[in-house]
DNA sequence: ATGGTAGAGGTTCTA
């Protein structure tokens, strides 16, 4: 139901007092007067040969804000004025040559959270911050791109591995310091925690995404403050996933896919969420990304 | 049991 009432100079107080009344009952999310902000999360596997992509990206779903991880651009080689034709302003991004890269893309104004730690010793632009503010007070961003961690599932033998889990640890010590509040979590986390977040529970038991020191460590950084925002539209037995590697013949006919990607919010913003799509068939677009975006619908 | 593909920037690494 959408109620509206025009209000003029002739409005009598009476009215005017009945319009105050119902929008400030709009905390409702299903009220059509909040200001809705539409989020993407999106790992695209370099930013610059996918430009053409995120401009498609943009056309067909209009979202406020872009989080990208491996964008592979240095910051002085970030294509800023392609990014701001397709309306996005507001930029904060940290980038080094070849590897890793996170980015927020914004239409409003954001305010950057400084000094963030560097993990691990590595100052590897795996993790940006920035404050969004909205009708009704700020929301505190995080775009994350977790180590992936090589191929074998031993700390001792593997070192990628063990920074992977050293990573996890870190940041779940930081946030469990900091008690979050109104904050949203997103990135390749480069974990799929339940067993329907991957194709086969049982073969991917011992392979890195899905082990259970990986999946375990998740599950204590989600409990230092936040809610699954994926799950909570998906039920945990439906399968789920937003990355299908690049090496498989045909990804939709084998269909093994894993759910690396993640937004999270803490549990006070849980009733501004208003909707979430996977947006699958990304990964049939022109030279895709093997991660496909992520959206997710606040009302604020 | 194995290898399959993609991106960056070089003659190999990371995913």
């Amino acid at each position: 139901m959408v109620l509206s009432v025009k209000i003029t100079r002739r409005t009598p107080r009476r009215a005017f007092a009945l319009y105050v009344a119902v929008f400030s009952c709009s905390a409702n999310p299903d009220a059509q007067w909040l200001m809705p902000m539409r989020l993407v999360t999106w790992n695209i596997n370099s930013l610059r040969l996918r430009l053409p992509r995120l401009d498609d990206l943009v056309a067909a779903l209009a979202p406020d804000i872009i989080c990208l991880q491996e964008t592979k651009v240095p910051d002085p080689l970030f294509p800023e004025e392609a990014v701001r034709a397709l309306g996005f302003e507001h930029l904060h991004y940290k980038g080094m040559k070849s590897y890793n890269g996170v980015a927020i893309l914004s239409r409003h104004p954001i305010t950057p959270v400084e000094n963030l730690p560097g993990w691990y010793g590595k100052e590897d632009c795996r993790h940006v911050g920035a404050v969004i503010s909205t009708p009704s007070g700020p929301v505190e961003l995080h775009d994350f791109y977790v180590p992936a961690g090589g191929d074998i599932p031993d700390p001792d033998t593997n070192p990628k591995f063990a920074h992977k889990l050293a990573f996890v640890e870190e940041v779940t010590e930081w946030f469990a310091g900091r008690k979050p509040e109104r904050a949203i979590l997103v990135g390749d986390l480069n974990i799929a925690p339940l067993e329907h977040d991957v194709w086969s529970h049982k073969q991917l038991l011992k392979i890195v995404s899905h082990t259970p020191p990986e999946t375990e460590r998740l599950n204590r950084w989600l409990e230092t403050g936040f809610v699954d925002a994926m799950r909570h539209f998906v039920p945990p037995q439906e399968k789920l996933y937003t990355w299908w590697s690049y090496r498989n013949r045909d990804w939709q006919k084998s269909n093994r896919g894993r759910r690396l990607d993640h937004v999270w919010v803490t549990p006070d913003l849980v009733p501004n969420l208003s909707g979430m799509t996977v947006v699958r068939e990304a990964r049939d677009w022109v030279s895709p990304s093997d991660h496909v975006p992520v959206v997710v619908d606040f009302q604020f």
